[in-house]
DNA sequence: AATGAATGAGGGTTCATTCAT
DNA sequence: AATGAATGAACCCTCATTCAT
């Protein structure tokens, strides 16, 4: 008996992994809006299994997100131990935050979806704190501009990353290159006084 | 009689660009798939009217699409000529651009309907040609540095004044610091070397 | 002043006659559900028009109706008169019959649009005068096997002349062969009884 | 366990069955363009079950097509071998054909999804040949007139066994009558020379 | 726990009919 | 009288979600 519970417990789980891996590739090809039964398909499961997993697609989306800013949160305090440069560490942590897709899975998290959401509040706050302290080591070391805040750095990196709408290309060729030359624009001494204002919470959340 | 006929058009006329407005908002809201009903309500039409304006979404799209990009080309050309300096000048487009919402409009709808669209092709050339001779002055001024290309700026243009998927704030805020902080990494002498390669016309129109 | 009454009405003469031409021609072409903007379309005139001289689709098919049995009937009179033996005339009047598109245009007078209407009431009536006569005399002269009936005949060239669903061919080819074939039935000595009984309105009335 | 997955199946399965026979009542009343919403509200199903199992109209109307055919092709078979006078045997199968609708549905079906559709084309060759056999052996018995063609029996059987437009009535009470008059005309000694020629598949499937 | 089946709601598009000029 | 424009209702099809096994 407790040898058959285990056992599903494992099956069980090992379908929520899959059906979460199915949910990032397919988030990514069609967006926000995609097929669940297209995630089920892929995860190889019952479209209704989804739904034992996840309450619904929101929380499927919430899910993904988190783990997706989790990766990132880790490189991020990975980076600003390892690289010696608190700026070239900023600069990797940008095009590895690329790598992840942060603008094309993360955007349901700045956005609706996140609204008042614990798990994703949590990791926004891990991330934004690890950001942060990049972006303070690289601003005490001379090489960043001190006019930039948090917000401006990951809300413009979440749009250069966006997928193209309506094209499903790789975009990996180009997306470093903008992000190369938006970390150029970052970098002391600023070449220019920055209109404006940072992205807030506030901002973020909308008006609605 | 020629007051009731020029009083129709006149009705018509009207209603034709509040059409064209809505779509405008809806369709950097929703995407290339905004619901057409949605374009409707906020024109304060009924769904029909649309269609008897625009034989489909694509026929909307274009034309959207092509207004957006012929008022963003007459800004690129006057810029060229009233502007002292040229990269002052493409400074300015690149505003003015975000302004205009070409970024957000115009990559998604000619990658969506341009297919051999001649409207759409004839008015991406004038915008291509205006936006490249504003990078070939400011190059020849020395401000620009030489190793980016039109693509480059056009999809990032695009890419960071996207709204916030979800989210309907005002983003004007901090659109033109993203957009400060890309151009101030556009300015000679380049801090790195680019990777990859320029956004191509394939790259738009996606692999399927 | 009363010219131009005049001539007003004389365009208003003409414009109903167009319609009704457009309308027998759109009938035929795209069954019972036409388009009554194709109807316009093709006679000239805005489709408003079309309603200021027919209340609604039931009108324009009633009306479009009333007249090809009017033809029909005009037919079949003239056919008892000049034709010198009554099954030949019969005969004749079952082709002629389907050259006027009684099958295709008429279902819509026995069905639906019918329920009573009187000037169809009264078309159906002379008409079915008319044949009973043709074959009446028919009968007499020995050669119309005696037990069929006059909805027999009616409904039998009614559905032997209808356009096949879905395929706009020009029947012409092989209808008059059928019709041949039913009216060799037709002829007496019967070759064997015929089972059920004739048509009668109720039938045409249908259930509900 | 096996009795789960049965009824599990048994319920989809009737489904199917109750929207093919719903299908079937509907194509007749309303054409090859019926509502689908019909269908399913005929059946007591949601409109989306009809989707699950016909992936679209085209594909519900081959299947409804190819049961009918397949039907009375059975039909045409077993009068054949057991019907001891051929024509006895044809008339027999006319009247059969009318009750199974195969008359008014199939040609509707052939000619509007037929195009290349496998399983139509295999569905008609098999009762056209079966027709074929059953005519040559009436030919052959001297009481089937020789100028007739197949062709000619079926379309006729369709038009003459079509529902009145409009009208819900039970036409079996005269539909026989009609048959029997027209397989009248078909038996030998023609009385009549037949005009025009045979109707073909290219007729069929018309001109646009 | 897992699943296939069912469903209702939503958006695109067409068309009969009405409105305003 | 005539018309172009406007509209709402209908139908197709898809998909998120729920149900029953």
């Amino acid at each position: 008996m407790a040898q058959i519970a285990v056992k599903q417990r494992a099956d069980a789980t090992r379908n929520r992994e899959r059906i979460m891996a199915a949910a990032r590739e397919v988030l990514l090809e069609y967006g926000a809006d995609a097929p669940l039964d297209e995630v089920a398909r892929r995860a190889g499961v019952g479209n209704a299994t989804v739904y034992r997993h996840f309450a619904d697609r929101q929380e499927l989306a919430i899910q993904v997100a988190h783990s997706v800013m989790d990766r990132i949160a880790d490189r991020a305090e990975r980076l600003l131990i390892e690289e010696p440069d608190p700026f070239d560490a900023l600069r990797a942590f940008v095009h590895e935050a690329a790598d992840e897709r942060v603008g094309a899975l993360c955007p349901m998290l700045v956005a609706r979806f996140g609204q008042g959401e614990p798990r994703l509040e949590e990791g926004r706050v891990r991330l934004q704190g690890a950001v942060a302290r990049l972006m303070e080591a690289a601003r005490r070391s001379g090489r960043l501009r001190d006019d930039i805040d948090v917000g401006d750095l990951m809300v413009a990196i979440s749009q250069l990353t966006r997928p193209l709408p309506g094209s499903h290309c790789d975009m990996s060729r180009f997306i470093h290159r903008h992000l190369q030359l938006f970390v150029d624009g970052l970098e002391a001494p600023a070449r220019s006084p920055l209109p404006g204002s940072s992205v807030t919470l506030e901002d973020l959340r909308g008006r609605d």
